[in-house]
DNA sequence: GATGAATGAGGTTTCATTCAT
DNA sequence: TATGAATGAAACCTCATTCAT
């Protein structure tokens, strides 16, 4: 093993770390301490590859965001027709957050707090441009709104966030249909007509 | 004056300054001296209104719900037909949170904070009792769509304060007719057929 | 006893502690909290006189000068002729620093670390005004040579502190014919012809 | 280039960047690592060279100290006649300090702080057996007084470094006029008569 | 009721030092 | 020899809470 994969698994065993505590306990009371210990690291070590606490907070979330943006893609969406890629992107949206209660929870701990200053920011990533041309098009091609990107999200990805995490919470329990159908709805809601 | 009222007086502005610096800092970085200096009271004097810092924050959360769901039933929207009222009440919803930023931001970091740890409790005021006659109502008469509440939730009153959220922030301006447009679009979402 | 006198002996007290353990250990190796264990209070109550340890330690500084300075002028030496006043100063600081001893270690080591960056600065006390007008007489009398405040200083005054210095740490120990033709000297180094 | 070289130079390297670090941010605010940077070279490396901070810190006093004795000799004052030999003297010390910002900040930090423990102890070399002949020649002649070595170090090179901190500081700049009449001061002081 | 000085546990961060490579 | 990641004790400082006045 390399000295870099070395130094990869140090990173990733905090990012572990910090995202299961932070996901528990809440960005107040989750301190360095319980972090360092729960990644098997000294507190020093921390500080050694992040500048400060905020650092890695916001390191794990441009971590989290990239990691989300990937999934977002999944399946080859755009290879489908208007509106199935628009449907398919938000199952593969909902998926992700089902499948990932800590990091969902951590985003929108992130989202809502005043880490959180800049506004609608996506990671520089692939798939992203990807997503955002495929938006442009369906807009040319007459069949989505021209309403902000912001509008656009909320109406969208956004509720597929929310109704996550009442599943990850178990408030809800969506079937295969049922999620078939808000997928459709909210795509609706953002269509043309 | 009544002692009674200048006691309900220093609660008001212990409030107020909580909200205030909660919705400029965060809930972490809100420390009680803080919040006592803002309030213009001494830190001694919030603990005479409050257990503790969590009871005050608990205890603010409720006054504010308690205050939107007065706002959501402005207007009698009960009067109105199916779904002229639904849209009325999104609107009301959507008027309120823009014209309370700080109870906005409030809410939203409150509510996905491990302070919540509560599912979907809403306040037990007249008013939340006669919007839930009204879903009832609506749904016996087969034209919503029998989900759980929370989804019904997601799907048009979480969509308000996302969308608030982001005009708060600048991002976006929504005209009345938009606003118009997007109300329709979230009632259709719960709406039969 | 007035709340006005609690406070001045809690303020006091961390300065006397915070001399003591400076003396002692210097600079680096007198962490606050030993500060707050030797004055009796906790480390809490430092800072709540205090901004920051630096602001204790300025702080600190010109309490010592000033007291200095009051020394410096005691028994009128200004009613005396030239170069009896000026030799009286000299004997007057001298001894002062050996009177304090724990004062003088803690000048020495602020004035030569670089929390000194400011170039010759007197307290702005009644003492040092006069001490500065006596100066400027002698020099137009045509007595005293007319060097630079920082070179009259070295040649005197800064002679005498060093001097106290050696006798503190048991190396010397100087009689009064002793000191006063020490004193004569440095006076001399400044005079006219 | 010999191993022994190679020792030689990476000991400079960390005598250098010691010396610059402490002389800008002082004892306290001088961390290995940032030594170590200044360096080129690793923490561990310094740790190679010195037993820990306290040693490579004293080892930098004496290297300073021996450099300064070497410099007081120069231009070989004992062929000259008192008083010029002395003078000679204290011109070299001014020159040097005025030479040597950074090693004259860090002699006057460190005989300033309890790094200090021991009294006036000088370098154990060539020039410094020299200089104490001198002197004890100049006190058999009956030319200087028989004072204690620390009163007449006070009295003479004493006054040098502190007025060559004022120059450095850029507070006061001596000619070579006013730089003599000084030296011929401080002489005077501890000449007899 | 009201104050705010005082507390001290605990938070973030630093840094002298070690040791596997 | 040389490295620099890793350590963890300890530094500075904060802040929820108490309590004498």
């Amino acid at each position: 093993m390399t000295d870099q994969t070395i130094e990869q698994d140090k990173q990733q065993l905090i990012f572990a770390a910090t995202l299961a505590v932070i996901s528990e306990r809440g960005f107040h009371d989750s301190p360095v301490s319980v972090i360092a210990k729960r990644s098997g690291v000294s507190p020093g070590t921390i500080y050694h590859y992040f500048e400060n606490k905020d650092d890695l907070i916001h390191a794990l979330f441009w971590k989290i965001e990239t990691a989300f943006a990937a999934a977002l893609m999944a399946g080859d969406p755009q290879a489908e027709p208007w509106p199935d890629h628009l449907e398919h992107i938000w199952l593969n949206a909902f998926a992700f957050y089902v499948a990932h209660p800590e990091e969902t929870l951590f985003l929108e701990q992130y989202k809502n707090s005043p880490y959180q200053k800049d506004a609608f920011i996506l990671p520089d990533s692939d798939e992203i441009h990807r997503l955002m041309a495929l938006i442009e098009a369906d807009q040319q091609n007459g069949v989505m709104q021209r309403l902000p990107i912001e509008v656009l999200h909320e109406l969208t990805l956004g509720v597929a966030v929310r109704l996550a995490k009442r599943q990850i919470a178990g408030a809800i329990d969506l079937d295969q249909s049922e999620l078939a159908n808000i997928a459709r709805s909210c795509v609706r809601a953002v269509a043309v007509g």
